[in-house]
DNA sequence: CTGAAAGCGCTTACAG
DNA sequence: CTGAAAGCGCTTACAG
């Protein structure tokens, strides 16, 4: 018999010993329960043959001791940690987050601990993190991009399996979990044309980036599906910045006043254009409506009026690469470049246009 | 000798066989260089007492073989994994990477390894997180706070040093690393009275976030020190968000007309009330000077004009986290609140204020 | 200077 | 149903 009034070894005063005795094993288990190690095991992992009594004696005896098994010992005999590795470059935490939270849902909260990493752009300190992600062999890897841009894949040879999100790798034999900026610049072209709008412009961002010209790309076919072409002919570029929106939207307008729709390659853009819009006396979405790309909160809450966007469901992307680095873990490898659509998030900037 | 011109067993083609044998061992390099285990990892971890002769033989088997050593089985000796916890519940990362950055600088890049788990706010969620992490032997936590706000402590008695950031546990016997806040609104008002400001007014944010009163706590007490006041008598409180500066600036500029400048809770409540100023036909910063707190790179920097603002440094809040946490698990433990100072960073909506 | 042995905490055949 | 033994990869006294 277990006696519960005897103050167990791992019960100190809440602030008096606070960090008592290293954490309990198996073999105070057995001690206390009277058998040997290799039945706490089974007992504990729930192995068939093991009696009732027995099992629910060392039961009693890991939760006296607050037994929690030790993933080192676990993983050094199994081959498999249980962990990946999170790389990332993503100085504002902005795209990791979402991947992180996203990778732990689909991995199974507490079956898979994550690593986080951070480059900060520079190679020599990925090349450190990989060494030491290693070193503690992580199942995996996820690569996280701070941009849509291709990247070029990990250097050396990863001897774990490694995929790629947001950024694809450049490399099309790695596996990567991309967004389809084409789909979603189609999408919001779709929506403006929706809302009755035909004299539709573009607003974009930093050319060099191959999100721009891929929405750009995907709004034109729409448009084009619709007998439709972008006001101006071409969609204008700068950067993604407020402080372009507000420019970009002077320059267009100055040039076309006629136009009643504008599709900006971010919300950051969007911002700036609506910003630029109630100063120069155009109600939006009256006169004009306005759509963004990326739903950032922050942008597209505190916006007058609130900003409809093409959200990048980027939590669904850190799903999607964890999924697939579970299934390149378990051998089943599916390379190649993996697609997670974007979702239409309709607010006040498009929403009861006339 | 050893002979290159043999491909090594862990060189596969660059897409070939891309997970090839699992990771080298001890055994397989004294094997390679003809010497005992003992002699292996004496020699790769530098110890004295090792030939010349035999650990250059040792260092080039190990990297003919690519060897990383196993952190497990390090780890799983040493008592001691290098690795720590660091728990959030910041959906937005944006408290958590700085502060990451920070861990990962003091802790010194590739000797620590950090865990990121997101709660999300749930307390649950945080339960499985916290066993997940004991499971895997972390050597300490840390336990950053979504607000300022102080919350309650870990639940259970956790067998490892705990360091709470940004938020302060509500037991002061717990270590917290912590912005000075109030210094922080000293800070904001002091720069408004050397740039001439003697009208001064408060625009707050949520009053049910610590942050908010002890920031205009601080900065009452510098303008009392100069023999001032803040216009209105009291600070004006709303909530986190450029709505609420908007709204704000328009009511105090229709009682208060003769304000000359603007102390904001944070970054969002300013961007709100340049704006308004802006509509209001008000110069920033030649009629009106307006700060805010948070450094909050997206809205500082793309306001017009840009602004002064209080940056928190959550990097030097992260780095002294894992200070403390680093003394805490060598033993030298440093309980209490530890402050961080904030530091003040000009741009365009106080400078050149006549 | 080198190596055999014990052991970190656990799991897994294999006997009993 | 239970346990002794081997072993995951490593480090550390301790002999030689």
């Amino acid at each position: 018999m277990l006696d519960d009034s005897t103050p167990s070894r791992d019960e100190p005063g809440a602030h008096g010993d606070r960090h008592p005795a290293r954490p309990a094993t198996l073999k105070e288990i057995g001690a206390l329960a009277g058998v040997s190690i290799a039945t706490v095991s089974k007992a504990l992992n729930g192995r068939a043959d093991v009696s009732r009594a027995t099992r629910q004696r060392v039961q009693e005896a890991a939760d006296r001791l607050k037994f929690t098994p030790n993933s080192l010992a676990q993983g050094l005999l199994a081959g498999r940690t249980g962990t990946v590795g999170l790389l990332t470059n993503d100085l504002e935490g902005r795209f990791s987050i979402p991947v992180l939270m996203g990778a732990e849902d689909a991995f199974g909260a507490g079956s898979v601990s994550v690593f986080l990493c951070d480059a900060r752009g520079d190679a020599i300190r990925e090349q450190h993190h990989i060494r030491a992600l290693l070193s503690r062999r992580v199942d995996g890897l996820i690569v996280v991009g701070d941009t849509t841009n291709p990247r070029v894949p990990l250097a050396g040879s990863i001897p774990v399996p490694v995929v790629y999100a947001y950024a694809p790798s450049s490399d099309p034999r790695d596996m990567s979990a991309v967004n389809d900026n084409v789909s979603a610049g189609r999408m919001a072209a779709e929506h403006l044309v929706a809302c009755g709008r035909t004299r539709i412009a573009y607003l974009s961002g930093d050319p060099a980036f191959t999100a721009a010209g891929e929405r750009v790309a995907g709004a034109r076919a729409a448009l084009r599906e619709h007998g439709l072409d972008l006001v101006g002919g071409e969609a204008l570029y700068g950067e993604w910045s407020e402080i372009w929106g507000r420019a970009g939207a002077r320059s267009l307008l100055a040039r076309h006043p006629e136009v009643d729709g504008i599709v900006c390659g971010s919300d950051q853009v969007a911002r700036g254009v609506l910003d630029a819009l109630r100063e120069l006396g155009r109600h939006v979405p009256n006169d004009i409506s306005v759509i963004g790309h990326d739903n950032w909160e922050l942008l597209v809450t505190q916006s007058r009026p609130q900003l409809t966007t093409v959200d990048s469901n980027l939590q669904e992307l850190g799903r999607t690469a964890a999924r697939l680095l579970g299934e390149a873990i378990d051998g089943r490898t599916a390379s190649g470049t993996h697609t997670v659509a974007c979702r239409l998030v309709v607010r006040g900037s498009t929403l009861g246009a006339v």
